[in-house]
RNA sequence: GGGCGCGUAGCUCAGUUGGUUAGAGCGCACGGUUCACAUCCGUGAGGUCACAGGUUCGAGUCCUGUCGCGCCCACCA
């Protein structure tokens, strides 16, 4: 335990460091990260969205670290056996890319390694990450479950990804084939459709004219963005009812440069109104035209090696690259005089999600998880309620995904990732697909075996997350127990590449979702709204900002920044503010803790009884403090995280600290038994509120609530509050006394009263409020600075001279004799300004009652509240009126 | 080409079934050495809720359209 815990007394200033320190340790030595024994307790689970374990943390993660453990630590306190599941991602293509520009730094590439060696490499590089990310996120406070701290690449969840590889095979939903996928020249890989990310590139269209073979008359001219590909064209296409072009379907062009005879073909897909109407037809390197040669049962023609260079069938461009190919395809064109036109032409160009480099569309054998059938049932389940989103719109964007998707390309033609479970055998060609590591023989023919060269796209095993970190296919405990999970929270920019693939993964492999929620956070992003980067320069190393700050404040500012599914914009004033609200319940508590120590609070085994007292602040602040524990509840619940965290703030700061304990100060120099209610009521609220308050600032409030008279051992583990009855009455009559005394102070500051000078001052209150006010006479002096034996209190009507300053609140009247610090002239100024307001007010109020649509339609509380309205302005009219009168007005 | 989000005080943002005079923090102005806190206290100024219509007794909130900013999806060469 760290000394700080064992302190009854907090030091001066709220400081981060010292707080923090070695209470995360003690938390963890005491097991409170992990779920609790009872076998009862409802379970409430988090998986982690897996961190990559390719560099450190940022903001971005400190914000899922803060939403998330915020709900473990609220539901754990909430009697739940939490489980935060942590881990770690091996990132795939990024994982690959980082070692192997530390290699480049070397002068070497992975090829020279070779495959075994590169791999011991990235091992060598990717444990240690691993546990800095750990590191990281203790420093944040979150309350995972660190025994159960699972990698991608670990021996279970890789035997998990084998395991439904060979699942898939077998149904026929994942299958080999030659198909047209998206290729990456510099990565040398394939890649899913989502990894290709579109951009407009400003580009041209150039018009070709292909000869008419058998009619020198005629020609064909076809628009192309990418004349290079006319290499590989295999067919010109019309569409079947394009009058323009219907005597030549089923002549032949020739092709330039090639000097090929390809035939005119009719197809629907083809756009009369675009261009000239004619296509030129690549199968082999675009996706429309690939289709359209399956149609017409047209050869492809592949002229890209996998570095992007054109091979043989490049002819005399063989070994160019595609931008260096384009340009020199084009000179040849316009030396044969086959340009017939160019266009400035913008276009999207699909981009290497990683790298950057422009995508090419190639023809290649590649490993696909068929789609519809496992679709299905994820949009069944979006559909039926049964999956939900924060916020709510999510929903659209993934089923409009779901309901749109090619096949998934899973296989990519790295070294870093899950080898796909396939051996081919040598000698009988037979397939074997396996869930174990090894296949050492065919088990047909007993033949060698040689397992696939490629990996599986890293998201196939991060799809597998939910239940390949609970030891399945091993029907283990935790399985039984914590699948399925409760809420998903994570970035929406991954949900498709991710999200969405759980949800299908999770109901073919366990027949059931993965979890109920999905809760989707927003993108930090820098003060001006620019997203982070390193390149940029503009990221903000959560560290270092805790190291300052302190983790509490970080959280804290993250939280309370912005909604579910809504960038933020975070300034390092956000996290400062943060900290000040920290330090301010942290003043609140010191201040506390000299009371407790003069007197003795009343405990019983959920910690301060509730105060029983009768004092009106005391009533007022315990029925306050029941509000806002329901209020908190239901946010929380309702996932309006900002909300609650900005609600405690304001009950702390607001009516805690500037009224409850202002005021109760007066009782402190009052009589032992006055001391000792105050001392119960601060125990308990401040006991709850910072219960409320632990799981948006974990580090602080544990040594805060080590201070305060508590039972139990850890906050972390103290039971969630729970509301009891409020008191309206109580609430009602503060109110009005705090009303009063702002007029007070409002008035003093307007007539320049020194802040520090006690005044005198008569109150009158009609006869039903009069044991109200005074039962709290000491706490109006105190707080109105008007001087104990120069307050009068009595029922009726006010009775002012001419050279007093007259104040009203509700049913309440303040007179308070300032002659000589105030004119007449600003004093009749400022009343008829208040009257004035009070003319208006009841003009509001009698247009809406006099409306009879109003009267009719509305709902008798909104009416009354009207009544109510006009009533009170009424009666400040006549006061201010006659006050008016009085000062000659 | 489809879809979504945002536009509320100088800045950052709340405002979940429509209902008093639209809120908070920061910033700003004035005042403050009150024994928890200057990482603070008190008082105050500041908004035609982007614009235009509509529905309604009543609209920041619902509907339609317009403008501006941002994002996502997409195989028109």
């Amino acid at each position: 335990m760290t000394d700080l815990l064992k302190a009854t007394e907090l030091p001066s200033a709220f400081d981060p460091v010292t707080v923090e320190a070695g209470m995360y340790d003690w938390w963890d030595k005491q097991g409170y990260f992990r779920p609790c024994d009872d076998p009862d307790a409802e379970p409430f689970i988090i998986i982690m969205p897996p961190p990559n374990v390719t560099g450190e943390l940022h903001v971005g993660h400190a914000l899922f670290v803060s939403l998330q453990d915020l709900m473990i630590r609220w539901h754990r306190m909430g009697g739940f056996n939490a489980l935060w599941l942590p881990g770690a991602d091996h990132a795939g293509i990024a994982g690959q890319w980082v070692v192997e520009k530390l290699l480049a730094t070397e002068g070497l590439t992975r090829h020279d390694l070779g495959r075994e060696k590169f791999l011991e490499r990235v091992w060598a590089y990717m444990d240690p990450m691993r546990w800095r990310i750990r590191e990281q996120m203790m420093i944040l406070g979150a309350s995972c479950d660190w025994t159960r701290l699972a990698f991608t690449m670990d021996p279970g969840p890789s035997r998990a990804v084998r395991k439904v590889f060979k699942h898939l095979y077998d149904k026929g939903l994942i299958y080999r084939g030659s198909r047209l996928i998206s290729w990456c020249p510099r990565c040398m890989t394939a890649l899913s459709d989502l990894e290709v990310v579109h951009k407009d590139v400003s580009g041209h269209l150039w018009q070709l004219a292909y000869p008419v073979e058998g009619d020198p008359d005629r020609e064909i001219v076809v628009a192309t963005t990418r004349p290079e590909t006319m290499l590989g064209d295999t067919a010109v296409a019309v569409h079947p009812d394009d009058e323009r072009y219907a005597d030549l379907i089923g002549k032949n062009v020739r092709l330039p440069i090639v000097d090929r005879l390809i035939p005119i073909v009719a197809d629907d897909a083809v756009d009369m109104s675009f261009g000239t109407g004619a296509v030129k037809v690549t199968p082999a390197h675009d996706p429309n035209d690939f289709e359209i040669g399956r149609r017409c049962n047209l050869p492809a023609i592949n002229i890209m090696n996998p570095n992007g260079t054109l091979n043989a069938e490049g002819g005399p461009f063989e070994g160019m690259t595609i931008p260096a190919a384009r340009a020199a395809v084009v000179a040849r064109l316009d030396q044969d005089g086959v340009i017939r036109g160019i266009a400035e032409h913008s276009h999207p160009v699909g981009h290497c999600e990683r790298c950057g480099t422009v995508v090419e569309p190639l023809i290649s054998e590649q490993w696909f998880v068929k789609m519809d059938p496992l679709a299905t049932p994820a949009i069944e389940a979006a559909k039926d309620g049964s999956l939900t989103f924060v916020p709510d719109r999510f929903k659209g964007v993934y089923l409009n995904w779901m309901e749109n998707l090619h096949d998934w390309c899973i296989s990519r033609q790295l070294w870093w990732g899950h080898r796909i479970p396939v051996w081919y055998c040598q000698s009988c060609s037979h397939l074997t697909v396996s869930e174990e590591e090894v296949v050492a023989a065919c088990p047909e023919c007993g033949g060698a075996v040689l397992q696939d060269e490629d990996v599986l796209d890293t998201w196939f095993s991060s799809g597998l997350w939910p239940f390949s970190t609970l030891g399945w296919p091993e029907q283990t405990d935790d399985l039984a127990r914590y699948y399925p999970s409760d809420v998903m929270e994570t970035g929406y920019e991954i949900l498709f590449f991710w999200v969405a693939r759980m949800v299908f993964f999770g109901l073919e492999m366990q027949g059931e979702l993965p979890f109920h929620t999905v809760y989707m956070h927003g993108t930090v992003r820098d003060a001006v709204g620019a997203k982070m980067s390193k390149t940029k320069g503009n990221v903000l190393d959560p560290t270092e900002l805790t190291a300052t700050y302190g983790a509490d404040a970080l959280r804290y500012a993250l939280v309370t920044q912005s909604g579910p599914g809504q960038d933020s914009k975070l300034q390092v004033g956000q996290i400062e503010t943060a900290r000040n609200f920290i330090n301010k319940v942290w003043n609140a508590t010191r201040f506390a803790t000299r009371i407790f120590s003069e007197t003795t609070v009343d405990l019983d085994e959920n910690g301060p009884v509730v105060p029983t007292g009768d004092a009106l602040v005391d009533r007022w602040i315990v029925s306050r403090m029941n509000a806002v524990i329901a209020e908190t509840s239901s946010l929380l619940e309702g996932y309006q995280f900002l909300e609650a965290g900005r609600g405690l703030r304001e009950f702390i700061w607001s009516e805690l600290c500037d009224w409850y304990i202002e005021a109760a100060k007066v009782r402190l120099r009052g009589t032992a038994e006055e001391k000792q209610q105050v001392a119960q009521t601060l125990a308990w609220v401040l006991d709850r509120s910072l219960r409320l308050l632990h799981p948006f600032m974990p580090f602080a409030t544990e040594s805060m609530w080590q201070a305060i008279p508590h039972t139990g051992d850890s906050i972390m583990i103290a039971s969630w509050p729970e509301a009891s009855e409020r008191d309206p009455i109580a609430e009602r009559d503060w109110e009005r006394i705090m009303e009063l005394v702002s007029r007070v102070r409002n008035v003093r500051t307007e007539s320049n009263v020194e802040p520090g000078r006690w005044i005198a001052a008569s109150i009158y209150a009609p006869a039903r409020s009069l044991a109200v006010v005074e039962s709290a006479q000491r706490e109006i002096g105190m707080l109105a600075r008007i001087g104990d034996d120069q307050m009068k209190i009595s029922a009726g009507d006010a009775n002012a001279e001419q050279s007093d300053v007259v104040v009203a609140a509700g049913d309440l009247v303040a007179v308070l004799p300032l002659s000589g610090l105030v004119d007449l002239v600003a004093e009749r100024e400022r009343i008829s300004k208040e009257l004035d307001e009070a003319l208006a007010e009841r003009g509001r109020a009698e247009i809406q009652l006099g409306n009879e649509g109003f009267i009719a339609r509305a709902p008798e509380k909104v009416v009354q509240v009207q009544r109510d309205r006009l009533t009170g302005a009424q009666e400040r009219i006549a006061l201010l009126e006659r006050r008016l009168k009085e000062l000659g007005g």
